[in-house]
DNA sequence: CGGTCTTGTTTGGGATACCAATCCGGGATA
DNA sequence: TATCCCGGATTGGTATCCCAAACAAGACCG
C-alpha cells in the first residue's frame, strides 16, 4: 500500500480514538518526524482527511477538527429519514444470509468485550444495515454520519443499563427486518436514533465538568 | 487564494462542463503545463477532487470519473427521503425573506436565458431548498447528489415542454412551502424527483446512439 | 513470420530545496 | 513599567529532483 494511505489510516485512527485532541494543531513537520515520511505523502493524507472533515484549516495551519456537540441534533435529524428508508429497503432486498451476517456481528460482542469493541460494533451496525438497502449513497451518507458521531460517543459515560438498552434496540430493528415488517422496523429505527441521541446528550450534560477537566472544548452543547 | 484552490476550481469546472470527457486520462505532467503550476498543488487538487468523486484512480493513473447512468435510480432513492424531510423542515423554519430569495432565483431564469443558466438554476434550486431546512448535513448531502447528477443532465435532450414542466414543479414545491403546507410540499418534492428521473432516463434512452457518437461510454443504462 | 525479450521513455510516488509569510520574543524607548 | 518595533526561527506553499514501476516499440530469436 502507498505510504500516503498508511499515513492517512494511522492519522485517522489517532483522531477518531481521541489520541489527538480535537482542535489540536498539527504541523507538517511534526507529522513528518512522527511518521518518518516526507511532507509529500503527509500533505496528501491531510488533504484527504480534510475531505472527510476530520482535519481542518485554521488560517494557514492544520488542526484536528473540533467536536461540535451542537451537531448532535442535526445529525439525528439527518439520520432518521435515511435510516428509516434504509430499513424499509432492507426488508425488500436483503437476503437471509445478509441478515444472518449482521446478527453474527451483534452476537460476537459479548458482555465481556472491551470497550473498543462495543464502540466499533455500535457504529458498524448502522452502516451494515444501510448496506442491506443496496443503495450506495445511503451507505456512504450513514457511514459519514457515524464517523462524525464517533468521537462524541467516546466521551459518553457508558452505564451498563444504557448499553443494554441500545443493544436491545439493535436486535429489535434487525428482528423486524427479518420478519419483513418494514413499517415496524422503520418506527423502531427512528425511535432508536432519537433515544441514543437523548442518552448521549444527557450523559454529556451530566459530565460537562469531567469533559472540561479532560481538556475538551465543549462547543455548542446546550 | 492559494494556487491549489484555483486549480481545483478550474479542473472541477472543466469536468462538470464535460470539457474533459468522463473516463479521460489525466496525467500530472499534462495538468502541469495546462495550469502552469508545479505538480505539488496539482496533486493536492487531484486528491481533493478524488474526495468529491469527480476524479478517480485507475491503477496508478488518474482519470476523470466516468458517468455511471446506473446510479440514477439509487440517486433518486437517496434524494427522496432527504428532500421530503428538507421541505418539511423548511415549512417550519424558513423565513419569508429566505423563501423570497429562492423565488427570485427562479424568476431570474427567463425563457431567453442560456442553457448554462437553466442548468445551474435547476441544480441550485434543490440545494437552496435544502438550505431552508437549516440542517447542514442535509445541505451537503443534496449538494453532493446534485453534483453527481450534473453531468448526466448535460447529456439530456432538453425539450421546451419538459423544461417548462420541471419549472412548474419547482414553483409548486416553493408555493406549498410558502403556504406552510409541509405534507403537500413533501408529496410534490417526491413526485418531482421521480418525474425528473424518468424524464432523464427516457431522454437518455432515446438518444443512446447520439451519446455514443459523442464518445460517451454509456455505463449502466438499462 | 510470429512471439518474446529488452531497452528506452514516461509516469506517478516520494524527498528535498527554497521562499514568503507569520509568529514570537527580546530589547530599546517613552 | 508598558509599549512598540525589529529580527530570527518556524511554518506552509511551491518547485524540482530522483527513483522504481509500467509501458511501448523495436530488435532478436525460434
Amino acid at each position: 500500500m502507498s505510504q500516503m494511505l498508511q499515513i492517512h489510516d494511522q492519522l485517522r485512527e489517532m483522531i477518531l480514538s481521541l489520541d489527538l485532541g480535537p482542535g489540536e494543531r498539527l504541523t507538517e513537520r511534526w507529522l513528518e518526524s512522527r511518521f518518518e515520511g516526507s511532507r509529500t505523502p503527509i500533505r496528501a493524507a491531510l488533504v484527504r482527511l480534510e475531505g472527510e472533515e476530520l482535519v481542518r484549516r485554521d488560517g494557514r495551519n492544520w488542526i484536528v477538527a473540533p467536536i461540535d456537540l451542537g451537531e448532535l441534533e442535526s445529525l439525528a435529524e439527518f439520520r432518521i429519514p435515511l435510516e428509516t428508508t434504509a430499513v424499509r429497503l432492507a426488508c425488500a432486498r436483503a437476503s437471509e444470509a445478509d441478515i444472518a451476517g449482521v446478527e453474527e456481528m451483534l452476537d460476537a460482542c459479548q458482555s465481556g468485550a472491551p470497550r473498543e469493541e462495543w464502540h466499533r460494533v455500535g457504529t458498524d451496525f448502522h452502516v451494515e444495515i444501510a448496506r442491506l438497502s443496496g443503495n450506495p449513497f445511503i451507505v456512504k451518507a450513514i457511514a459519514g454520519a457515524m464517523t462524525r458521531l464517533s468521537r462524541a460517543r467516546w466521551l459518553e459515560v457508558w452505564t451498563e443499563p444504557s448499553r443494554e438498552q441500545a443493544w436491545r434496540e439493535h436486535r429489535r430493528i434487525l428482528g423486524f427486518i427479518k420478519a419483513n415488517d418494514p413499517e415496524a422496523a422503520a418506527r423502531e429505527a427512528a425511535d432508536h436514533i432519537t433515544d441514543t441521541r437523548d442518552r448521549l446528550l444527557r450523559s454529556l450534560n451530566e459530565d460537562r465538568r469531567g469533559l472540561r477537566a479532560r481538556g475538551f472544548a465543549v462547543i455548542g452543547l446546550r
